[in-house]
DNA sequence: GTCTATACACAGATAGAC
DNA sequence: GTCTATCTGTGTATAGAC
């Protein structure tokens, strides 16, 4: 699958944190008319996600968050009590949808090698589609409180795990090399997450996702696939 | 080389920070006495390690510091003139050291496939001995100055050139695939921080330094060395 | 629903005693 | 060299007008 195909088959996330965050909250709302909350909504994690990524959370001020977001204080407070619980809220609402595509994504496929290359290609370009809102999680997370940190890692280890089961599956169909399943995944997983992570220095150097994406698969079937043929990549053009 | 004998081959890198500290800061700072000021640098970036793997160096507050370290915040302020400037100089002076360990020891080595299993082991060892440091300046390095953060970029890219050279040379002598050396060593380098930066996942599944090299070292040789023959790996005893 | 004004706590930093 | 006491700014959060 290339990129913008991809784009074509899953809804816009944005949207889709908000109206979830509404439904889940709308009783801890102060605010009534749906209308009203959505817009809001949007502008206040448009504004956190912008800050956030630009000085971190810690550093964002409420202030900050009133002023560019053209609410005010008071205003803020009628939707979140707190906050952290804005933190709170943006981080696990957006796990929740990212976790829902990946693995109906991933489920289409039914053999080990396709299913690995959806899973690869899934990732990145949720994380392309949604790169600040990845790269703000990754590095906030450890301000989150012990309980909600501790759901942030696990939804980081099951992506792993899905990644661990196909290369066990592959295995047990012979298509896939006897390795340490659970090192590979963690490994793929270090590959997908520099996508996000490292997002500004492929932008410089005009690797796109397509091109990430086409050159990490052959890097990992080289080392996943059982008697491998050797492709030559082909040189970038600098 | 294994992580063991590693140990054994550099100098202290606690000490060497605090040492070159004061050379460099000697005017800076109020107080005379070396020995007074070596002690409690010490002091003054220990706790401010911990505390700031913690929670955060933006969270932690100078009145922690002060009461962590039995320093009092008046002596605090005739070590460092702000807070910004601890984190400033504990995360320069580190790269300093690194960047110079790294470079002398891949020297060392002539041939392409050694130079690249040694980068790949040093730079593994070397985050494994100041894991702490390194997850501390990965996190921290974005609450630096805009010169100063140019400065820690700077310095990844390099870690990062010096694997990309060692492809080229590998590449030309006809040791390695003719993969693009660019993008490869972006990999690499991910594989490489993943280490530090997940150290807990590793711990837990009982995965040392030594063996994540090995396994490392495996999947990349299995992507950049011509006509790779396959090896399978050991499959780890959960 | 949204605003302004303000309470209150706590941060970084310094002055000056010892 | 180190301490305590204190200044001043700024942070989160709320009360109550509109």
């Amino acid at each position: 699958m290339k990129y913008d195909e991809f784009l074509h088959t899953i809804p816009d996330s944005r949207m889709d944190i908000c109206r979830n965050v509404f439904l889940e909250y709308r009783d801890k709302i102060k605010i009534k008319k749906e209308k009203t909350i959505i817009k809001n909504l949007e502008k206040i994690f448009k504004v956190t996600l912008r800050i956030g990524i630009d000085k971190g959370f810690q550093a964002m001020t409420m202030r900050d968050l009133s002023s560019t977001s053209n609410l005010s204080m008071g205003a803020l407070y009628s939707y979140f009590s707190s906050k952290e619980e804005i933190l709170r809220v943006f981080l696990s609402e957006g796990r929740k949808i990212i976790s829902q595509i990946l693995v109906e994504l991933i489920e289409k496929e039914k053999e080990p090698v396709a299913k690995l290359k959806t899973a690869v290609e899934v990732h990145l370009f949720l994380t392309e589609k949604m790169h600040k809102w990845f790269y703000f999680s990754y590095m906030e997370a450890k301000n989150l409180s012990p309980e909600e940190r501790e759901n942030a890692v696990q939804s980081e280890l099951y992506t792993e795990k899905l990644i661990e089961n196909i290369l066990i599956d592959g295995d047990k169909k012979g298509v896939f090399a006897k390795i340490d399943h659970s090192l590979a995944a963690s490994v793929i997983k270090a590959m997908l997450q520099d996508w996000y992570l490292k997002r500004g220095k492929y932008s410089k150097r005009n690797i796109d996702v397509d091109h990430y994406a086409e050159f990490i698969m052959s890097f990992i079937n080289s080392f996943v696939i059982v008697q491998p043929v050797k492709k030559s990549y082909p040189q970038s053009p600098v």
